[in-house]
RNA sequence: GCGGGUGUGGCGGAAUUGGCAGACGCGCUAGACUUAGGAUCUAGUGCCUUCGGGCGUGGGGGUUCAAGUCCCUUCACCCGCACCA
């Protein structure tokens, strides 16, 4: 839906000087010229380096950070800015404020959706990726960003993945790199393996295509080394509670015990994780995951053909219906049998999928008693159910909650937390099993089998060693080649590339093979905001005094979707680097924001089939890039979800046009209104509205600091005077959201230069309340009267006042006065009774 | 099922520590200027009303002089995770 063109554009200019006339009908009305004046002043800020930042430790550091954005081929639309103006108003407000800003953007452009087009085309991903960012970089030039360009990265020029490919290296060194056979998730239709985080409901994220699992090997990171760091240090980061709770989800750090069973019969043994070691003499059978190692060896003849039956069974279900129809629990008696290591008992050893290979050992003993998946298959499958904790009734139903140990030997008689150590340290001492913290998270798979990412600079020798790439060598530069295919074997395209392939040692005549694998998209993203703060140093990733000066980020604002994959990625290489020294911060972003969406007309997400997505150019072009920046940000608060209106938009250009109208002269010249000494009929409210969008600023409550200025605006219109300082401070409070517009009044009002770096506008206390305040009376609760008394009036004063005003009086005449409560400033509540 | 969140006029949304519910905007109504209005300016706009007032923040209960805000309970919707032993 194109948005219905307002009045304001469909008419000649007829006065120069920014402003113009509309004709409407027969008459003209003013309106501001919101192309002229937006690239006018675009073009001001570009020749003079406006917002190029020049690090001044004398001031304060602010760092006002975006995630930066894929540069697809489809461009900006009106959901991607709503973070980018919030960052950018804190930006431009802080720069008034004297801080030194850093304010950069940059482009996230390695991925799979330019290797797709290019698959797609026959297209270089590289020219389709520079021609996609070109557009993307006007498109935020025409929004009026107050970017830094100077310090523009971007994750697929040599420069900079030099230092990814380093960083991989120094991950590599530590052992936090490795190679890995792993089921893997492997989508046909991409050519590549996929991260859990990749695939959704057994689909890949990116194109929506098939999955399935297989076994490959692949680079993988050893995040769950940093597992609890990540997860203790979440503590301390100004982050909403929400994406902390992901994150810690994620992670799922669980405590419990690590136990061995032994088999029946035979020496051999396997482990199981649980957490509730206490219930070890209710535990009546085990299940192996259907993928566990042991099912061949321990499989009986008699059992075998039911077994390879239920196997593949297993293997035809995709993910999806794994989990899905997960209520239904199967599984096979594998013929063996476990001994408990507490009762001693035989317990059967089942194989059933409700069991994952991935999570703990793959293993578990099943206590269906007090456990509702075991108890839920022990039923399906008639097996024993043995009560070991009083309390509830396990003929119904299992029973997960707290109470004493029965027909458990040594534990009899113990609640769960005393059960639990005391189990434990009965299988320590017995050597039969130790406590153990098991997480969900698992280590990061990194490899991915195409041609557009960062080559991984290790190369595998004849000898059937393999070594890091010589850092003097980096970067390892993705060869440009025409054939970007998967070779479809698994192996990326740089297989084919023999050249590029093949090395051989210069010392030693070893001949090698480089690996082919590249790395994931996430892999840029990890350490961006690092480079910002140094983006030309060729000597190292980052100048260790700019590290210290500039971490952490103070606000970074981007969308939720990224709650555990980008930022965990990106705390745990940030952890490696404060590990080996190249920063000093533990956290690499101190306070974060998630920005809501925003949806089509309908409350419906906009997308392409609907044909409800708005492009910002059009907007840009119909109502202006400033219009568009105080409508979004006057939607409603930044994190909820808003529905776009185009009566709003048009509510937004009408607050300008009548700032305008306030501020111009038809003529062009200042507003007749406009001059004179501060003080006078404004002074109250212009001090308020200094304080309110100070503060609102200062929190992101955008919207209500628009609303504060729309207030001051209409009292300005009841005034007959507007006096120049109040003028100046409103231009100046407005700058930040309608920067275009701000700068052309700023000139208006006879300035040379920018706005950008006048000082924000101070209020004074006193001038914020009246001598004599409006203070409501309430009888039983209910206002009856308004009375008007001094400000510092006291307690017994204001009782005094409220009791003899008429108005209260007719409520309390022949009634008992039981309680009067009054609160200078407030309000006074009469309690009366008949 | 678990975790997090949200429920306020016709609509988007405001409401420090509990202290005048509905700021501001959209929409709507009336008036002014007009041959004309999708412009502009002014005024009004929660619901009901016998015009005294009564009722109102998803529902029910509670604490309090006073509750959108605190407590208990319940319903609806959104987001994330989902057989994690």
């Amino acid at each position: 839906m194109v948005p219905r063109e307002p009045v304001f554009t469909l008419v000649p200019i007829i006065s120069g000087d920014g402003s113009f006339l509309v004709l409407n009908g027969r008459n003209w009305i003013m309106s501001y010229n919101h192309q002229e004046i937006e690239k006018k002043w675009q073009q001001y800020w570009n020749e003079n380096e406006t917002y190029k930042m020049t690090d001044d430790p004398s001031k304060p550091k602010f760092y006002a950070l975006d995630m930066f954005p894929y540069p697809s081929g489809a461009g900006l639309h009106v959901g991607h800015p709503l973070g980018y103006i919030a960052t950018d108003i804190l930006s431009q407000f802080k720069r008034k404020q004297g801080y030194n800003v850093l304010h950069p953007m940059g482009w996230d452009a390695f991925g799979l959706p330019a290797e797709q087009y290019a698959l797609d085309t026959g297209n270089d991903p590289a020219e389709f990726t520079a021609k996609n960012i070109a557009t993307f970089k006007r498109q935020m030039n025409e929004l009026g960003f107050s970017y830094d360009w100077s310090r523009e990265i971007n994750t697929t020029d040599p420069q900079y993945y030099k230092w990814t490919q380093w960083i991989f290296i120094q991950l590599y060194k530590r052992g936090l790199a490795y190679i890995d056979e792993v089921a893997v998730n492997w989508c046909p239709a991409l050519g590549t393996v996929l991260a859990n985080e990749e695939v959704i409901d057994g689909k890949s994220e990116r194109g929506g295509h098939p999955v399935e699992r297989r076994p490959m090997r692949q680079w993988v990171l050893r995040i769950t080394e940093y597992a609890d760091r990540l997860l203790e240090d979440l503590d301390d980061l100004d982050w909403p509670d929400s994406l902390k709770d992901m994150q810690r989800n994620w992670i799922g750090r669980s405590e419990g015990a690590q136990l061995t069973f032994s088999l029946d019969g035979s020496d051999q043994s396997f482990d199981v994780f649980t957490t509730r070691p206490d219930t070890i003499f209710g535990a009546t059978y085990a299940v192996l995951a259907p993928e566990h190692k042991l099912v061949e060896k321990i499989t009986t003849a008699d059992q075998q053909e039911a077994v390879a039956a239920y196997l593949d069974k297993v293997k035809l279900k995709s993910d999806l219906e794994r989990t899905d129809l997960a209520k239904e629990k199967t599984g096979v008696f594998t013929g063996s049998y476990a001994v408990n290591p507490a009762s001693g008992e035989k317990m059967p050893i089942w194989i059933a999928d409700y069991v994952l290979v991935s999570y703990g050992t793959g293993a578990i003993m099943a206590v269906p008693a007090h456990d509702e998946r075991d108890y839920e298959f022990a039923k399906e499958f008639n097996l024993p159910i043995r009560e070991v904790v009083a309390g509830g009734n396990v003929d119904e139903e299992a029973y997960t909650g707290d109470g004493k140990h029965v027909n458990s030997g040594f534990l009899d008689g113990l609640e769960k937390d005393e059960a639990i150590t005391k189990s434990i340290e009965w299988l320590e001492s017995a050597g039969k099993g130790e406590k153990k913290v098991t997480y969900r998270l698992r280590d990061w798979l990194f490899s991915r089998q195409r041609y557009w990412g960062e080559p991984i600079p290790i190369i595998h020798w004849e000898d059937g060693t393999m070594t890091p790439v010589d850092e003097s060598e980096l970067p390892l530069e993705l060869p440009k080649t025409t054939n970007i295919r998967p070779s479809g074997t698994g192996e990326s395209p740089l297989a084919n590339i023999d050249e590029w392939v093949n090395v051989t040692d210069p010392e030693t005549g070893m001949k090698g093979r480089r690996e082919t694998n590249t790395m994931p998209q996430w892999a840029g993203s990890c350490w961006y905001y690092l480079r910002y703060i140094d983006p030309n140093n060729s000597e190292t990733l980052i100048d260790p005094k700019l590290a210290e000066r500039w971490l952490p980020v103070d606000i970074y604002v981007g969308g939720a979707e990224h709650a555990v994959l980008h930022l965990l990625y990106a705390r745990f290489w940030h952890k490696v680097l404060y590990d080996i020294g190249v920063v000093q911060t533990k956290e690499p972003f101190q306070k974060l924001f998630n920005q809501g969406m925003i949806l089509g007309e309908g409350n419906v997400k906009m997308s392409k089939s609907l044909g409800n997505v708005i492009n910002p150019d059009d907007i840009v072009h119909s109502h202006g890039a400033d219009t568009l920046r105080v409508y979004e940000m006057f939607m409603g608060p930044l994190d909820a979800s808003k529905e776009w209106s185009t009566n709003g938009l048009d509510g937004a250009r009408k607050f300008l046009d009548r700032i305008w109208r306030l501020f111009v002269n038809e003529d062009g010249t200042l507003g007749s209104k406009i001059g004179g000494e501060a003080g006078g009929a404004l002074e109250k409210v212009y001090n308020q509205t200094v304080k309110k969008v100070t503060d609102d600023f200062e929190h992101m409550h955008n919207n209500t600091a628009i609303s504060q200025l729309m207030v001051f605006i209409n009292e300005c219109y009841k005034a007959d005077r507007v006096p120049t300082a109040y003028a100046e401070g409103f231009v100046l409070l407005l700058s930040p959201i309608a920067p275009h517009f701000a700068e052309e009044l700023w000139s208006k009002l006879g300035h040379n230069g920018s706005i950008t770096y006048v000082q924000w506008p101070e209020y004074d206390e006193d001038k914020l309340v009246d001598d004599t305040v409006e203070i409501a009376v309430q009888i039983n609760g209910k206002v009856r009267a308004k009375i008007m008394v001094a400000k510092d009036i006291t307690k017994e004063e204001l009782e005094k006042e409220a009791l003899a005003n008429e108005e209260v009086r007719k409520w309390t005449d022949g009634k008992e006065l039981k309680k009067v409560i009054a609160i200078p400033g407030r309000l006074v509540n009469i309690v009366a009774v008949d």
